[in-house]
DNA sequence: TCCGTTACCGATACCGGTACCGATACCGGC
DNA sequence: GCCGGTATCGGTACCGGTATCGGTAACGGA
């Protein structure tokens, strides 16, 4: 009995489905795709015939049904350790920048830096079979990168370099960041140094930096004459607090290196308030180039990362493969980071 | 001629089935089904005989074909203005804790502030037939909140209380957060206000925390003296800049309230690096209660908002819907602002 | 022994699209 | 008037799952 209303909404309640179009438009449901998605084919009559009734019915398609259907599945997955990080924030905004019109959907999973549910994560992105995967490092347990290879998708690892990637990866080697770090500091005088970081183990991008900056250090006779490790999160309170202990510990250190800018912003906070005199007395250096820290009233060094464009030539890599079918493309693509501050 | 490979990947390129899992196991893909999602009436010995068929083929699934088959989706739309945002990221990461664990993933679309892409991107969002939708703000046009009213799936609108949902909303009053910040100013003693904020009409939320500041302000018989809008994105920076600006031509100022606490730390810098004593000579007031107000090195007056729970505030109410079908739940949850800093 | 339950399983019909390929109409050229 | 070609269109067979419902076997009670 609601069957005679044609021109309004089909049912009360059910969506309105191609076949609603088709049969509203009065052409098949084949022609009503092709028409709606420009798909070649169809008469320009037809075409807005087609158009018309789906405004009409307020059709809006279904793309499940449209990447259970076709090969294509319009999703593109994101996996990364913590969103409420700035840093990974900005990937996220890059990776969504770039396909900005491209009819892909970004569907990001967030690990916690736990490789058990980064595991987790990733087979359930597989499960909806994305047009590609987007995953941060590279340094993924064996069965893991089984997964991923084993996986039909494109694979984009991101943030990390040092290694060999499963299928391809975009970021900088954070080893030599943190050796060239190093240099620049000794470069300016810097010579009793101490390392502030937190929660060692979790990141190990942050471990390959302190790697490399010891052995730039090494370099120059030189090592780390302190070191101040977090248990919490990498937060500006917490480098305050580290910085201090560190100080208070080593009174002459001439240098801090910090894992990140939050802490490194933490530091010169501490010595804001106590009067330290920056980058004078004490260096303080970070990794990230945040905004933050680039715009402290003390100079803070820093390494700048190119972290929207991760994010975009990470997507591109991924638009590229869907587009082309299985072009190889680019496999590698490694940024140069930038110290700045000093 | 690759066919009588049996427990093997059953076609070195094509991912498994469930039907290949229901083959190996010597069942029907129903039972395969069952067994695999744990639904009722299946016997122990299919159940492993399926889940050692699943290990063995590497069976991963499809949640494209599963959530076109069955009602229930899978994914939960998110709609914000920008992810690059600390403010929204954490929302996102609220969400993200929340449903974990409850086999949806989030998947999220950026409107730029762009009412105009918002529409598009909810539209888009409506054709994954999602199993909710959290939108950001409570103020789209029309045509958008039909689009939302009619689509059959829970819309929770979040940040913002001041006015109507079209389903659901969780966040906090703006305009009460705006007076309230202006009584607890006015009666720590401060007289002579400006107002420092960024792109005027493309945050609505500011806009309302404005009129509401300056209706407590009204209330004392008091005005601003001055404004400072910036015509780029809120940054530290900026806020550096336009406190300079303002500071400039009414030195006479002896509280600034910013749109957000992005801005505001750019103004705690500039009186550092002035050597204005804050709170004391200017008091500076923020918004949101970031970390990097409140571990800054003087006193900046912040609003604290729950930015997680509103996340998860939202994704419960999405999950609890999911489940029980349609109860209506909550409505509406209103978060209280504190004031933190003065 | 027979029947009603209960527990488990499988055939079938979809979900809402798209790929593939065959059908039809219309055209100009011979 | 017939033929081949081009431009459009539609029928059909899926994509990979799940809901539904009917069927079978095992089991307990009368």
């Amino acid at each position: 009995m609601a069957a005679e209303r044609v021109g309004a909404q089909v049912d009360a309640k059910r969506r309105a489905t191609l076949a609603d179009v088709a049969a509203a438009a009065g052409v098949s449901k084949m022609s009503a795709s092709r028409a709606l998605r420009g798909a070649g084919d169809v008469s320009g009559g037809t075409m807005d015939k087609v158009r018309r009734a789906a405004k009409a019915l307020g059709y809006v398609g279904n793309h499940m049904a449209a990447s259970l259907s076709g090969r294509r599945s319009g999703l593109i997955g994101v996996v990364v350790p913590s969103v409420s990080n700035i840093v990974f924030a900005e990937v996220l905004s890059g990776i969504a920048e770039e396909i900005e019109g491209s009819g892909l959907q970004p569907v990001f999973g967030v690990t916690d830096y736990d490789p058990d549910r980064e595991h987790e994560v990733i087979r359930n992105m597989l499960s909806w079979n994305p047009a590609g995967l987007i995953v941060t490092g590279l340094d993924q347990p064996e069965d893991t990168r089984r997964l991923l290879a084993n996986a039909d998708v494109p694979v984009v690892q991101i943030m990390d370099t040092d290694g060999t990637p499963v299928d391809a990866c975009v970021g900088l080697s954070h080893h030599a960041a943190g050796a060239a770090m190093a240099a620049a500091l000794v470069q300016r005088g810097r010579r009793r140094f101490a390392y502030v970081g937190s929660r060692p183990g979790r990141d190990n991008r942050a471990a390959k930096r302190l790697a490399g900056f010891r052995e730039g250090l090494a370099r120059h006779g030189l090592d780390l004459l302190a070191t101040g490790i977090g248990e919490g999160p990498s937060t500006i309170r917490a480098g305050r607090q580290l910085s201090a202990e560190v100080l208070e510990r080593r009174p002459d250190l001439d240098c801090i290196y910090y894992s990140n800018d939050d802490l490194a912003a933490g530091g010169a906070f501490h010595c804001l308030a106590q009067g330290v005199s920056v980058p004078g007395t004490l260096t303080l250096a970070g990794f990230n180039g945040l905004e933050l820290v680039e715009s402290l009233p003390v100079v803070v060094a820093t390494t700048r990362t190119p972290r929207r464009e991760i994010g975009r030539a990470a997507a591109q890599i991924v638009l590229a493969r869907d587009r082309t079918g299985k072009a190889p493309g680019a496999r590698r693509i490694e940024f140069k980071a930038a110290i700045h501050g000093l």
